[in-house]
DNA sequence: GAGCGATTAATAACGGTGTTACTGTTGGCG
DNA sequence: CGCCAACAGTAACACCGTTATTAATCGCTC
């Protein structure tokens, strides 16, 4: 019929990697499509027909962003003390955002015109945090929490958690403080906030 | 000596003011200089002359986020409940974030290659939450918080303020919440953790 | 086996960006 | 009056994402 095929699942493979590595020390906007392609010796048309365009492209940086951060926080096991996973959870998540800081970006911060995430993508965080709201569930069920929607009180943790992860990766920190103590006793205030009075 | 200066203050002031409308709706990756000179009929050169470059500009405009912030928090008056004055401040802080997103990302969020804070405008930043470590304080002398550095109690509440707000402005929310409450509860519950025993 | 047609991929072009070099204008002073 | 220095606008450069065009390659038919 035709030529053979070069802009196959392997090249996707290559690309999606070199990206991920430009994008995880670099960041989104030091991503260029010109410079992907050379630097996996193809054109830029590979890009256009495999990922769509620049969006489709990091499209699949945050699908790969978010199963790393899944396996991140499934590494987290539970344990009879329900409260004591989230403060646990809330450590991985910190840790995972400071070892990948602009693959985290890309799932929960970078929101410019070069991408937005898709409406599915968005509907899939929320399955990301679930290893939380299941914790906060047992804790109800224990006793720890106060009852309620448990969606709630999960929020409020991870609302802590990335607020304070963003402003430590921002730069925004006030100085002279520990910060990895800040995080910890932050979690455990929260925790304590919604015992069961 | 030579022609008559027309980049001048006013000038200056005409263009922060016409780059502050476009990057308060659209963002600082749509602000674009030469479409910046060319609304305020100038050329690019006027841009550069009186900003350095598209990051000085954006510092610029960093100055006046942080000024509008400021005086929106410091609508918020004291009272003799320095705990509730600290869930006021993180309403005023919500309602400053979401009637200026592009501004308050501009502060808090977007860094990328084409703007980072310089190193003064960080040291700024703490300033900007001292209502915020002021009321702590006062709690503290109060007999409502935990004694102990008051920067580790405010630092936690504005993590969570700043956490919440990112999440609902990148609408990375789970649905079926209502957000302003989960807010206020947020915001509750992490008072509640920092009380003293 | 040669030629054709379809499918694939690289190249070139388009409109945009930030930035810088250049050119021309404009004013005060000798 | 003419010069010269300060100034502002224009054009150029090197990029970017994207798209249209062109070239190359294979399978099938004759």
């Amino acid at each position: 019929m035709a030529r053979l095929k070069t802009h196959d699942e392997a090249l996707r493979l290559r690309l999606i990697n070199r990206a991920a590595a430009t994008v995880f020390d670099r960041g989104t906007a030091a991503l260029s499509l010109r410079r992907l392609a050379a630097d996996v010796k193809t054109s830029t048309t590979a890009v256009y027909s495999l990922f769509g365009n620049k969006a489709g492209l990091l499209d699949s940086l945050y699908r790969e962003a978010a199963r790393l951060f899944v396996a991140r926080l499934a590494t987290v096991n539970s344990t009879d003390d329900p409260a004591a996973d989230v403060i646990r959870l809330g450590e991985a998540y910190r840790e995972y955002a400071l070892a990948n800081p602009h693959l985290y970006a890309i799932m929960f911060a970078d929101r410019t015109v070069e991408y937005e995430p898709t409406p599915e993508r968005k509907s899939e965080v929320g399955d990301t945090i679930a290893p939380l709201v299941d914790a906060v569930v047992r804790g109800q069920a224990a006793g720890q929490f106060k009852s309620g929607q448990p969606e709630v009180i999960a929020l409020s943790c991870w609302g802590a958690a990335h607020g304070l992860v963003s402003l430590e990766l921002s730069g925004n920190e006030p100085p002279g403080l520990d910060i990895a103590d800040c995080y910890e006793a932050t979690l455990r205030a929260v925790v304590t906030g919604w015992r069961r009075d």
